[in-house]
DNA sequence: ATAGACCTTAGAGTACACTTTAAGGCAAGC
DNA sequence: GCTTGCCTTAAAGTGTACTCTAAGGTCTAT
């Protein structure tokens, strides 16, 4: 399979693909004889892999040492341990983040026709809703981490 | 409150709060006869908010484009629903990113003491795993939107 | 009254992640 | 044999979202 056709099945451009590959997020990819990427079901997956991860948001950077410790598979258990629990909360942060916001607009969507006067008025609105992950408006400083 | 405590409160910076401010990602900020800025709750929610919309994924431009249309209240109804039903979806396809990449890290956590040979074979044992939302690899052709 | 820590603005600078450009090669169809 | 459409690389350019700098003002404590 040819680079444009791999940009069709996963959505990822074929620059960026190129680029990816240049950067270590998908590994090297073999080449016809002409020196044409020669694209297969494994490099597929790896960017898909890429592309998740990336929309998940987590920068190239530690992804890139995400795959490295995975592709050099040296004896770097605790390295990777910390790495992944590291990137593990990252991530949960953000579902939080981004579970909210959907609630937000969720509610939105089945309060239109009621007329709120202000914004604020409606984002106190949520934050009374929001009693599943109690948070309060703030404790005493340095709430956010 | 000064911006600065509004800072330690929210995890956002002072810059990006003013940053914020100018752009209207919040309103504009009653200040004291000296001209610094006197932050009460109402402005506290608003920067959480922003915040919250940013780590979920939703753009700069969106957010100020949703805000806008609340804040000035007319009459565009349809319009409103539009832009709500349009970044809920952006928001669900990057939650099942998340989702996806937050089982990866998890599977990869429990089961680090098994030794798999490749990353690709890791990655397709992930995905006969995830017969949830049941994906295939590809259909024919335009499978990513 | 001088230092230190906060604040203000406008505008320049930076980091990240692509994206485009330039210059060229290969293969198929007319 | 020439156009079309794909491909290649290296390098320069772009968009987004901050982040920093400069130049100055105010407030509190010593």
């Amino acid at each position: 399979m040819n680079i444009k056709e791999a940009s069709q099945i996963t959505g990822v451009s074929s620059e960026t693909i190129r680029y990816y590959e240049k950067i270590g997020l998908v590994p090297p990819i073999d080449r016809k004889e002409t020196g044409v990427r020669d694209i297969d079901e494994r490099i597929i997956r790896r960017i898909n892999f890429a592309r998740q991860m990336r929309s998940a948001g987590m920068s190239v950077e530690n992804l890139q040492k995400y795959i490295q410790l995975f592709d050099a598979d040296e004896n770097n258990q605790q390295e990777q341990l910390d790495l992944l629990q590291e990137q593990l909360e990252v991530l949960e942060e953000k579902r939080d983040d981004l579970t909210a916001a959907i609630n937000h607009l969720t509610f939105k969507l089945a309060n239109h026709g009621k007329h709120m006067t202000t914004f604020e008025e409606e984002l106190h609105e949520l934050e009374q809703q929001q009693q599943k992950h109690p948070k309060p408006l703030y404790d005493d400083v340095d709430v956010k981490k």
